[in-house]
DNA sequence: CGACCGATTGACACAGCTCAAATGAAGTGG
DNA sequence: CCACTTCATTTGAGCTGTGTCAATCGGTCG
């Protein structure tokens, strides 16, 4: 994967689908765009807000959010860069959620005219996007089923093999272990518990050995362990089998290099 | 709306962002399908799998879910009348949830290769499925805030409150009564609880005098006090103003026609 | 009539919540 | 370089919503 450019990761998503024509690739690569620095917590767009533009996430992370009964706060979803946060903004004319940076976060804002512009113009590209719509959606099942069928630490194991994953096939995550400046009341809002629990949870986590966990730095030192606590597949993730294919998943290389760093 | 046609409802759904083209709206009338009944809790397509066709439901109720931890069973979503159950078998290779007949009802499958022909050929019915798939997302989105940060009373009246509102928008539900073939223990997959919790919480509801049900016959009898208690708001369902402004909703016609039909 | 399925009920257990406080780490300003 | 603040993590002690298990009841259908 091509990294530098600031559309580098979502033209490497893109092409999951199989390879792009050049002038496919130079449609994305022209795309307008404005990039933006967000601070840790800070809204990137707020929900009852129409959006002009959509929200590519460069570096960092973006979590969707929406509250319960006024202010029990639930995270919809995390998103990582080569995401586009709010694809939907396109077509709906409000947003159903918030949108904000998890830590420190740098997003592109891509104007609505140029997205819907190439996706009539292309249909490899809409084919692309119509895939990244769907992936999105299938993990939304996915968390329908985390919280509504799993118990704390089996919802906590999940999200935690889910992002290594995700961070994995963008190169994010290298030997099971990855940055993310999340809290643990980050971590308890995603997963539908307190913070108080998370806490145990975590530290039940780490009792039993299955990862070591620094806050802003998740190492998983048992991979085979943590999915199956967390009943995770990677299934539901769409991942092509030239990204399933790399090391890191399965433990393939767990032992090639320095489990300490 | 125009009832009669197997894609008229859909139809219908389609021109909430905006009117179609006499030739869009006899692509949809043109579009192949093959009608099939269902039995109930007939399944429709299988996790896994991967479908050459998307299921449009032509009458009663189909559910989308996923078993975690093997045998654990979510409800990931209802699909009702006018609903493409699986348009995301279009552009993803293999299906991440299972998709079973609520009670007995009548789909019609498309064929992938007409629907990819018109979301080529024409730009607004592109937009218009995208909405609807947009639409979906946010319903997981709630469903993930439902799941995550209520309790069960407030779980359960949410999901009445929703499918009140998705029925009556398609013609399906009258004076805040409709009709839906689903047990306790569906409900219970739905909400995250389980069948003898749903059990309580469904006579804690009438008692309330919030609803009355028959099991297969919902009637909400305290509109505003049934959705204050689910903490429901229709925003994230992004009705169109012509159908929000129908009767039905806030009780505004609780008393015009006969509630036992 | 018997079989089966869904609704209902009761007794009890426990996962996770609430409330409250202590500890620790990181930054800020003097 | 040290007070001071702030925010995240951690711990403890009850409390409660929901699950589990098991039985009963009622309706439907062959």
């Amino acid at each position: 994967m091509e990294i530098g450019r600031p559309y580098s990761r979502l033209l490497y998503r893109l092409e999951w689908s199989g390879v792009l024509s050049p002038q496919d690739r130079q449609r994305i690569a022209e795309l307008p765009l404005t990039v933006t620095n967000f601070a840790a917590n800070q809204e990137v767009a707020r929900q009852g807000s129409a959006p002009s533009s959509c929200t590519l996430v460069l570096g960092g992370f973006l979590y969707s959010h929406k509250l319960a009964r006024g202010s029990r706060r639930q995270i919809t979803s995390f998103l990582v860069p080569g995401n586009i946060a709010d694809l939907h903004t396109l077509y709906l004319s409000s947003l159903d959620h918030s949108l904000s940076a998890l830590g420190p976060a740098v997003v592109a804002f891509l104007p609505h005219t140029a997205l819907r512009d190439i996706l009539e113009r292309s249909p490899a590209l809409a084919g692309a996007f119509w895939r990244e719509a769907f992936i999105e959606a299938a993990i939304f099942r996915e968390w329908v089923t985390n919280l509504g069928r799993r118990d704390a630490i089996e919802r906590v194991a999940h999200v935690v093999c889910e992002l290594a994953v995700r961070l994995q096939a963008v190169d994010l995550a290298r030997n099971l272990c990855f940055s993310i400046p999340w809290t643990q009341t980050d971590l308890a809002n995603s997963c539908g518990i307190t913070s108080v629990h998370a806490n145990r949870v975590v530290q039940e986590l780490r009792r039993l050995g299955l990862v070591d966990w620094d806050s802003k730095q998740v190492r998983i030192r048992d991979w085979n362990a943590l999915a199956k606590l967390g009943d995770f597949s990677d299934d539901y993730l769409q991942l092509p089998a030239a990204v399933k294919d790399k090391p890191l998943l399965g433990q393939k290389v767990a032992s090639t290099s320095d489990p300490k760093h």
